[in-house]
DNA sequence: TCATTATATTACTGTATGGTAATTTAGTGA
DNA sequence: TCACTAAATTACCATACAGTAATATAATGA
C-alpha cells in the first residue's frame, strides 16, 4: 500500500524545497557546513553583494535552516537543521544514478 | 572533515530542488505512485485544466522524473525516480522535529 | 557627540514561470 | 474524408523573486 500526501503537506514541502531551490543560499549552507560564519564572511567566501547575503540568511532564518547569534555589531550564523545535507547528498545520488542510466543508454544497453 | 560541494554540483542540486518546489508538480508525482496516469486522468485527479497538466508533465519528464508510454491517442506517465519519495519523506521528517522544537518552546523548554 | 563598521531593510528592475485560453497535432472510428 | 477526442504547444498575463544600489539601524571607539 502506497501512503500519499495530504495537500497541505505537499505544499509545505514543495516550500521546503523552494528554500533549497537557489544556488546561492546552497553555497551559503554550504560555507556554514565547516562553522558559524558572519555575514561579512560569507560575502567575501561567495562572491555576491551584502545585501544579497543579508537577505538570503532571512529566508533561511525564517524557515529554520540557520540560527543566529548577535555578538556586538556581528552577527553569527549556524546551521540549525543537518538534515539539509542529507537531502543533497539524496539528489547527488539520485543524479548519479541518471547521468550513469543515460551514459549507459548511449552506449546501447 | 565536512565534504563541500562545487558550485557546479549546487547548481545542479539547486535545479533539482526547483523542479519540487511547485504543489501541482508534487501532486502529480504523488498520484503517479499507484501507477500510470494518463493526462486526462491527472487532470480528473488534481483540480486544474489540462494545459497546467501537460506543461508540469513536460518539465518533469524533461528533468527525467517521469517517463512516457504512448498508447494510441494516449499518453501514459510514470515515476522514473522514486528516490523522490524518500526526498519528501526527509523533509517531512524535518519539518515535523521544527515542529516539534517550536511546540517544546512555547511550552517553555 | 561623531565617525566608522557590520548588518538589515527598502526600493527598484529584469527575468522566470504558473495558470489559462486558444490553437495545433495526431490517433480513431464512422 | 470528416468528426471527435487526447495531448502538446503557443501566447498571454500576473506574480514572485534574485540581485543590486541606496538607505537605515545599531554597536563601538575616539
Amino acid at each position: 500500500m502506497v501512503r500519499s500526501f495530504t495537500d497541505e503537506t505537499l505544499e509545505m514541502v514543495a516550500s521546503r524545497f523552494k528554500v533549497l531551490a537557489e544556488p546561492t543560499r546552497l553555497r551559503i549552507l554550504d560555507a556554514l557546513r565547516e562553522g558559524p560564519r558572519t555575514v561579512s564572511g560569507l560575502v567575501e567566501e561567495l562572491d555576491t553583494g551584502q545585501a544579497n547575503v543579508s537577505k538570503h540568511l532571512a529566508v533561511l532564518r525564517r524557515h529554520h535552516l540557520v540560527t543566529r547569534r548577535k555578538e556586538g555589531v556581528r552577527s553569527y550564523y549556524s546551521i540549525a537543521e543537518p538534515a539539509v545535507f542529507d537531502l543533497c547528498d539524496l539528489v547527488c545520488d539520485s543524479l548519479e544514478r541518471e547521468l550513469d542510466a543515460r551514459r549507459a543508454a548511449l552506449r546501447g544497453d
